[in-house]
DNA sequence: TTGTTAATTCGCACGACTTGCAAATTAGTT
DNA sequence: AACTAATTTGCAAGTCGTGCGAATTAACAA
């Protein structure tokens, strides 16, 4: 994703206004990792700007991925999740505490696949599960999904 | 998964009882490769026994995939979708129509990872999207999903 | 065959997530 | 300062799935 002033331009050369809310959101989400859901990143938002709402929150998100500056991660289930790094790459969610982590494949194009004959294949998705350093330390460690 | 029959004594093993309704979806699943959501074979079945309930298809897709017996894939967005192919295989999803398809990654073991150190991963599934041969000869196909 | 009991079915309501809509507000421009 | 199209916001509504409880039924025993 773009720096929050180069994502100012972008957004008023698209023709889009650069609004209070907007400009926030682009902050709050600059090199952010945690892969935050709409409703999360609302949750911080509002901390900031009591009277921003999660409909602003959604729009922006949906906009900022429609002009490929944020990748939108549905991982089935809950939430989608967005994430800001728009380089090539995959996840690994851990399945106790939902965390979820960039994660870097070199050789993603050797892998050898039957049964895609007639298919135009346009993208690979690799999603691992596991648990993470901090959950494999602690065996109970609550799930943060909601459902 | 199991052939209907195997399934019947499976289910009565588990302490589970066989009824008409729950026969009916394991003869729909049996060697199914449509990759159908809850309500697809809701509308299948439903022909076979008019007062089948969806409420009823949830309940015993849910049971099937808690025995092992079928996979849940969760694509995002939509609703899940359920496969009696419980080998280990990945899957591609057609862009325009929805439809999704087994497919089978002979060295996913092989690939080389950066970013899992002290993550404890127990599985990978892999997502391969575009046109299924179909739509890639019939180029404005309408696309499935209700979103 | 009849009785018993726990599992199941089914419809409805509800919960989580997301989008549509419309009125009021505001950014960007003249 | 005025104008206009974009934006914000709250609420309603839509989709997918689950909780709940009353009525039904499979499985088993006498």
């Amino acid at each position: 994703m773009k720096s929050p002033d180069q994502l100012v331009l972008a957004f008023r050369e698209a023709g889009l206004k650069v609004t209070p809310q907007r400009q926030l959101l682009f902050r709050l989400l600059h090199d952010n990792t945690a892969h935050p859901t709409a409703e999360t990143l609302y949750e911080v938002a509002v901390r900031e700007m009591p009277g921003i709402s999660l409909r602003t929150v959604y729009q922006t998100l949906t906009d900022l991925a429609a002009m490929g500056e944020l990748q939108q991660i549905d991982l089935g289930g809950g939430a989608a999740r967005f994430d800001p790094n728009v380089d090539d790459h995959h996840h690994v969610v851990c399945d106790s505490c939902g965390d979820v982590r960039d994660v870097y494949v070199a050789n993603a194009d050797e892998i050898s696949v039957a049964g895609l004959a007639g298919f135009s294949v346009q993208s690979a998705r690799i999603v691992f599960s596991g648990k993470c350093p901090t959950c494999v330390a602690t065996p109970a460690a609550p799930p943060v999904r909601k459902k």
